[in-house]
DNA sequence: GGCTTCTCCGACCTACGCGGTAGGATTAGG
DNA sequence: CCTAATCCTACCGCGTAGGTCGGAGAAGCC
């Protein structure tokens, strides 16, 4: 499998948060919402989300308002927020084998490097692979934005699977 | 990460199998080739390798003679196989979250499904991200044959990572 | 001021699967 | 029969994903 639970449930989070900043004029729109709300909505663990949020924090993608009544909410429109930006923060850099390291602790986009080159005289073949890989991976999160989950989630649930099946293909 | 080291062992086993069944005219070329000597070639542990080449063996893609100077060799052309179909043998189906199940223990180019649905009237935004996630890991390996791996491997070492890059680059 | 309701923070725990080993049984050439 | 190879299955250590617990600040509300 290839991302973990932390990307998921901050996908959704940044969902849940999405689908409170719609049109209200000024940017925040009404209040912050508390982790407690989502996770009720979304029935996962708070403490873990906890810990999940603190890095969207960290990556500058959510801010929070501490206190009685506060909670979070997204610092930019929700289709200024690419999904490539998102697992970043989530998951740390996306790199498809660990051989893969970054040439700096760099971004997702950032090229990337096998560290086991001097085999035996014919570098690693699966160096081609695993960077073609990971350009999918890459551009699939990058084409995508936090407004598209948004309008996707709002959808009647009826015929979803089909509607995503489509889309994936637009996308290829 | 991705993919675990079975899908890299076994992508770099299939190479150096690759590499001997250049143009020997008869269908198989020379003998086949030890397990013993991909493994000291590659610097790989043996005991590991013999459970690795089991399930290319499982899929079909490799056959084996057993007995002294026994070993394995291809049953295809390199350009006739196709990375999805080595990493699918190797690593299980491809999905992005333990929560896409494929619809009948699918291949990976099947359609995929999420399987926590009933979540609170709207369903997981996640699935439309995963699956084009998904989509872009199956097209990038569907793109990539033993050929042009046998054939990267070949190159000199030299400027190796910006090729790599220029052709994962002429993928997208 | 004292609640309550939040965000914050770090220590802690547990199950599981990856990566690898050990030891043998089987088959085939010399 | 010995050796070289594939086969097969059980075992094992360790990192980490996934989650819990408890408590310390911050800010609104009575």
């Amino acid at each position: 499998m290839i991302f973990t639970t932390k990307a998921e449930y901050g996908v959704r989070l940044l969902v849940e948060l999405g689908r409170q900043h719609d049109g209200a004029g000024a940017p925040g729109g009404r209040g912050p919402t508390s982790l407690k709300a989502i996770a009720e909505a979304e029935e996962l663990p708070l403490a873990y989300l906890e810990r999940i949020v603190a890095l969207l924090k960290k990556a500058g993608l959510v801010e929070a308002t501490r206190g009685a009544h506060g909670g979070y909410r997204l610092t930019r429109q929700p289709a200024e927020i690419h999904m490539d930006e998102v697992v970043l923060a989530l998951e740390g850099v996306v790199a498809p084998m660990t051989c893969f390291v970054a040439e700096d602790g760099a971004p997702v986009s950032g090229r990337v490097v096998c560290n086991h080159e001097a085999d035996s005289g014919h570098g690693c073949a699966t160096k081609l692979l695993w960077t073609r890989v990971q350009g999918g991976v890459v551009k699939a999160l990058a084409q995508t934005t936090l407004a598209e989950l948004v309008a996707f989630s709002n959808r009647p649930q009826q015929h979803q699977t089909a509607t995503a099946v489509r889309d994936a293909a637009a996308v290829a």
